[in-house]
DNA sequence: TAATTAATGTATCGATCGACAAAGAAATGG
DNA sequence: CCATTTCTTTGTCGATCGATACATTAATTA
């Protein structure tokens, strides 16, 4: 039952992953047509053939992010032993991320739709709730870490979730502006050197 | 000397206010001349006779909005009488400002440039170096209270001014995202909650 | 008043935007 | 083989992008 007709001739993943660098570089808006179909390999019926629309190519773009560069913020905070362990693998795998040699600099769900044009406001609202997800994962986690004993009874938990997403999109920031690695682990580290007495606040 | 030539017609000033919100709203690229010219009342020939460009526009627009919205930042770094309290007016005033009613949402200098076609590097390059130059006067207001005897001798005042912008930054992206001022306020408690511990570091 | 200067409105420029129609090419099923 | 299906290529669509040419209008200067 596969394979009716002329079979694809180009790999569609590794299309995707070359569209996906290019949003990641540039946004949303700022890429064009041209720029996509040039980095991809193929000419543009292709990409509608295959992606629908650059809407929904931009949100497989993202979903290949998240299943890869993602995959950072998810391992910390799945697979660290405490909350504090946690949050501290987020912010620190990704300044590491966010400066990794050959990669665009900061985070393609920060960065790509910050400032849109009304008619793809929806594509800005999109990234939007992913990011607002995201600091639930991180309340979630450390609302686990307080039923699990190593967060603090009573502590502010959504308070923590919002100050520690505040730095994590500020580092996207400081990143695309050329701030070197250093400085952005330092900055973590200043960050979790808040830790303790930011969760015994109430 | 003066007014030789027919006068013009509208005013500048009303004008580049115009300007000036609508880029803070949407950002660079995806303000377009026709949203400009329809926002202040004019055709684009009187747009380009009184203004030079888009580019040129946008950099007077961010110029009016650095001598409105920046002198919260601006006042908060001269007028406190110590680092912290310097640093505590930056974040919590711009954190108001940035959920006031009838306002975007958000920093124009961080949000107007985020991700910029290559033909408008210069603009985005324009609004980083203007961040990096905020960090800079951070910097040399914690270095003031070093010498003034208000931070601890030896304090990290690069890490800090790092840290706290990169807070301020991230301010901006929630506030964009929907969080309301309490959250922000939040976070910025929570920042300054963390400057003793920080300030003791070396 | 006549000449000069500058801003205005109309209309449009070439380039590019995202998207697609139609014809040619390469596979399968009968 | 032929018919069918699907992808690729060529060419182009209407809309919009930033930016101007040109004629008109309104002020000052001589």
């Amino acid at each position: 039952m596969a394979g009716r007709g002329r079979p694809r001739s180009f790999d569609r993943e590794a299309a995707l992953l070359s569209a996906m660098r290019l949003f990641w570089e540039r946004g949303y808006e700022a890429t064009s047509l041209t720029d996509l179909t040039a980095a991809m390999g193929i000419k543009s019926p292709s990409l509608y053939a295959a992606f629908g629309s650059k809407e929904a190519l931009f949100r497989e773009a993202v979903a290949l992010y998240e299943r890869t560069e993602g995959g950072i913020t998810e391992r910390a905070l799945t697979g660290s032993a405490t909350a504090r362990a946690a949050v501290d693998g987020v912010l620190r795998g990704n300044a590491v991320a966010y400066t990794e040699p050959g990669n665009p600099r900061g985070c393609m769900i920060v960065l790509a739709a910050t400032n849109c044009a009304p008619e793809n406001e929806t594509v800005r609202r999109f990234l939007a709730e992913d990011r607002r997800r995201t600091q639930g994962l991180l309340r979630d986690r450390i609302e686990r870490g307080v039923a699990e004993g190593d967060v603090p009874a009573g502590a502010d938990t959504a308070a923590l979730a919002s100050f520690y997403t505040t730095v994590f999109h500020g580092l996207s920031i400081q990143a695309r502006d050329g701030a070197p690695r250093a400085e952005l682990l330092g900055v973590v580290d200043a960050a979790m050197g808040a830790w303790d007495g930011l969760a015994a606040r109430r």
